[in-house]
RNA sequence: CGGGGUGUAGCGCAGCCUGGUAGCGCACCGCAAUGGGGUUGCGGGGGUCGGAGGUUCAAAUCCUCUCACCCCGACCA
């Protein structure tokens, strides 16, 4: 591709509404234009490595015995109706009429589409198992989208959908797809993990979430120091220990601390470390009650475990400061653990916690050296977030967190949308049967994104290999006025096409810091700089920029050139 | 949805408080010089100032309504 005919449109600024470095580059380079909130235009330069992108995990979908097809993106109502996700899928949902004024949606995902074609051409176990994937177009109405690609609103999907005639097949085709998308991730050059990811409302035995690691990523990962534990700190479940310090137990204390109601004011003034106190969170009940909760000074309240427990409303909600006064007589900032009017659950670590400081529901006033009165007889559940340096909960070793992308997540579904559509085949014995699903989902879009969050320097984006738009840029310097340079480059140019390298050739009369600057923003892997100074010598110059280390320029021969670029 | 913010040329912004008929940088077009890190000089083209209504002799600027976009949304006990 010669640059003068490949409308190269970079920007010096970065435009204002970038918030992430992603969707800073993808805008700098072109790659992308926004239409409207949440909705981009892919450019040429950007819809290369989308479609390289595609490729590679079309491939190894195709490897993996996945048979491609491609379903309509706007669906029926009725369809949704059958499954219950009409009414249960609310806002996202983004809801249609034809000229009829029946009522469609555009897709966000397609189960109950897929579910249809298979209870249709699917009659015999013997046709089992078998799983459908395609690439396309969804739409979800995000409530809010950012962060350019990353989060849009229209994106694009690879979803795979497996039938199966018991959970055993199930369970076989779930590690096929685990695999492939290793496989996938891996040859796309990304730094990843599978992480264990919640199973949900759905059912199913098993969930993994791909993330792409990146300091950026929207999710916290917990992985083990010394296992192959690694889950979504959103569920990484926290074991009881019962480890007292078996320190004697002290006389408690009624301290006055008229102004201080965070912990942090309450830990300077009594001169304690957020660890040796309890605060006690108050959430709506599913009655119209209050609830507390009650965790240590230095630990996080994890709101998917506390929603999960019964008698909490969901989604949590915390009491207002009122409706706190109303119910429990208290002011919020002196809330303590003892003698509550309400119900109380103790986190694990709380519930063994010893001489410690707390709110003793009393204006202006704390406790010190607090212990439980019967510490046996505490509601004590798993309430708190992981956090750096917890024991692994398989036992083994300790926690690091690290931020992932979310690209991918699989998902034995059972039996949810065979049931509801009513898809069956006859078994061995003549006997209809319920069929059981997975589903497998890929954010091509996003992997896209990701890659670029994960591999930029100052200069721009540094491709991985396999996603560059071009891996090769032909530069030329002063060719306008030497026509040995621009000889040798249309020759090089036509001798790496026939190669079949894909090569940017910088073919526009600007001057070289332009052209090391384009190309550096835009990720190219590899660079070729043609000079009269060179070819005098019966060199060219070539450099790389396939990581975050600074490349050090390389003179070499000609006859070497194309070796180099034929071996990546 | 709640809170905050911004809409002025393709992009980044100034002008608005104190009304007087729109400006800067990048990008774009032309000419020239330059020719190994977004070079320089000269000359250009492009905006009904998000939209509607109002106040006024006069509105980008003041008032009302509206639309769009962006940011934040238990972290306190």
């Amino acid at each position: 591709m010669r640059v003068s005919s490949f409308h190269l449109s970079t920007l010096k600024e970065i435009p204002s509404d970038a918030e992430v470095i992603s969707h800073q580059l993808m805008l700098r380079t072109g790659m992308i234009r926004k239409l409207t909130s949440g909705m981009y235009s892919w450019m040429p330069l950007g819809l290369r490595s989308l479609r390289k992108a595609e490729n590679i995990i079309r491939e190894e979908m195709n490897k993996s015995g996945a048979l491609e097809l491609l379903m309509p993106s706007v669906q029926p109502a009725e369809l949704w109706q059958e499954s219950g996700r009409w009414e249960q899928y609310g806002p996202e949902l983004l809801r249609l009429h034809d000229r009829h004024q029946r009522e469609f949606c555009y897709g966000p995902t397609h189960e109950e589409v897929i579910t249809d074609i298979v209870r249709h051409e699917i009659r015999s176990y013997k046709q089992l198992p078998i799983n459908f994937y395609q690439i396309q177009t969804k739409f979800r109405d995000e409530i809010r989208p950012r962060f350019g690609i990353m989060r849009a609103r229209e994106f694009i999907m690879k979803d795979a959908y497996s039938f199966h005639e018991n959970q055993e097949c199930l369970e076989k085709t779930y590690q096929v797809m685990h695999d492939t998308y290793s496989s996938i991730f891996t040859r796309l050059g990304l730094e990843f993990r599978a992480v264990q990811a919640d199973s949900g409302a759905i059912g199913g035995n098993s969930s993994h979430e791909f993330h792409v690691l990146a300091d950026s990523g929207e999710d916290a990962i917990a992985f083990s120091d010394s296992s192959d534990y690694a889950a979504n700190v959103e569920l990484a479940p926290l074991h009881f220990n019962d480890n007292k310090t078996k320190q004697p137990l002290s006389e408690q204390e009624k301290i006055s601390t008229p102004t201080q109601k965070t912990i942090e004011e309450v830990c300077t003034a009594l001169k304690v470390t957020p660890s040796m106190c309890i605060k006690v969170l108050i959430v709506k009940a599913e009655e119209d009650d209050v609830i507390a909760l009650a965790l240590r000074g230095d630990h996080e309240l994890n709101t998917i475990k506390a929603e999960k427990l019964e008698g909490i409303a969901s989604p949590l909600t915390f009491a207002s400061d009122e409706e706190i006064r109303s119910s429990l007589d208290i002011t919020p900032g002196f809330i303590g653990p003892m003698n509550l009017n309400c119900r109380l659950i103790v986190d694990h670590a709380a519930a063994v916690l010893e001489n410690f400081v707390c709110g003793a529901n009393e204006t202006g006033f704390h406790l010190k050296n607090a212990n439980w009165d019967n510490s046996s007889t505490l509601d004590h559940q798993d309430l708190r977030e992981i956090q750096e340096g917890d024991p692994s909960p398989d036992g083994q070793g300790h926690i690091q967190i690290k931020r992932g992308i979310e690209v991918g997540h699989i998902f034995q579904l059972g039996d949810k949308y065979s049931h509801a559509l009513n898809a069956a085949v006859l078994d061995k014995n003549g006997k209809e049967k319920i069929v059981t699903m997975g589903c497998y989902g890929i954010g091509v879009s996003r992997v896209v994104a990701a890659a670029i969050e994960q591999n930029y320097d100052e200069h721009g984006i540094i491709w991985p290999l396999k996603l560059a738009p071009f891996q090769v840029s032909l530069l030329p310097i002063n060719m306008e006025k030497s026509e040995q340079v621009k000889t040798f480059c249309e020759k090089l140019y036509k001798d790496l096409i026939e190669c079949g390298i894909e090569v940017i050739f910088d073919d526009r009369n600007v001057r070289p810091g332009q052209m090391f600057a384009d190309h550096e923003l835009i990720g190219i892997p590899h660079r070729i700089v043609v000079s009269d100074r060179g070819l005098k010598a019966g060199t060219v110059e070539y450099k790389s920029r396939t990581d975050k280390q600074s490349q050090d320029i390389e003179t070499i021969s000609i006859k070497d050139l194309i070796l180099k670029a034929l071996l990546n």
